[in-house]
DNA sequence: TAGTGTCCCATTGACGCCCATTATTGCCCA
DNA sequence: TGGGCAATAATGGGCGTCAATGGGACACTA
């Protein structure tokens, strides 16, 4: 399954597209479908980008809300806003003219790696957001609870 | 599955690159992937090294914690601030440069098995951190609850 | 026909691969 | 049991390949 670790800068050519790194490229791969979704993210001015598989499992979610519901409509707009987009045979994706507005993106793009997604920002912006957050985590002493291990003997049968 | 266990000293090449030892190397195999990824400790200057499965199961459990949740974005930061290091042909990897710049590794790469993880520390500073540890636990009088025994038959079928 | 969006090709620079050499370990045998 | 030899691991450096980037040609659309 798609593992997207790391940060990578690269730049915006003057038509919009830019090069998605290759590691990710990687683990995109295996879809029906060449390319990623991106979406919004509320508390910040940078989005999040995803494989078909992803989008699919949020969608999802989404529907175990209740239907109808205030809350529903209102988180559904990640997949109003969100966008398809193909890689061009040199793995390249155009940017949206609303996501390079939004995040302010203009002359380079900040891939982030958060496991089985990952986030585009603008370099300056994530580093005004996020640039402390290791300190953050550091200060605070943060721990976090490992999920069980797996059997081991799981599916080999 | 992987167990690292001693401790290994190896040097730094002028491009970066250093031999991860044999024993890690094999007990990092029958990945699909032929590397390890690395990501960096609160508590020290240094870095903590798994193989794919341990990192999925890293990732897996961020994702438990609510979507967009403060805490979720604070811990993410590990995965942020992680590399995939592939393995060269002759069982290198070259260290980041902003591993070497976090951990002050320069000449030589200490590498310290952790079980089902490593670690890699600038030689000096893990004598500093860890040089009593031993003798810690020894005046504590440390003591372990052992995990029950394993069903030996499990998954032989 | 202008505009937009793919696709294709060329360039360059970093990195991965390959080969050579040295160091170390482990083994064999006297 | 010690020395020497062989196999393996660690190290160093050169070079080719591929990822990132830029620009142009072409097709489709409004």
């Amino acid at each position: 399954m798609a593992l997207f670790v790391g940060r990578y800068v690269n730049r915006i050519d003057r038509k919009g597209r830019v090069s998605v790194p290759k590691p990710f490229r990687d683990a995109l791969g295996g879809q029906s479908f060449s390319g990623l979704y991106v979406y919004p993210l509320f508390k910040f001015n940078a989005f999040e980008a995803c494989d078909e598989d992803f989008m699919g499992r949020l969608s999802d979610s989404l529907e175990d809300l209740p239907m109808f519901s205030d809350e529903q409509d209102d988180l559904s707009v990640i997949l109003e806003s969100a966008h398809r987009l193909p890689l061009d045979p040199e793995g390249r994706v155009a940017l949206p003219k609303d996501v390079l507005k939004t995040t302010g993106i203009s002359g380079q793009a900040l891939f982030v790696g958060r496991g089985r997604r990952f986030q585009i920002w603008e370099p300056k912006t994530y580093e005004a957001n996020r640039g402390k957050a290791f300190e953050r985590a550091r200060a605070r002493g943060a721990t976090l609870q490992l999920r069980r291990q797996q059997d081991p003997d799981k599916g080999k049968a």
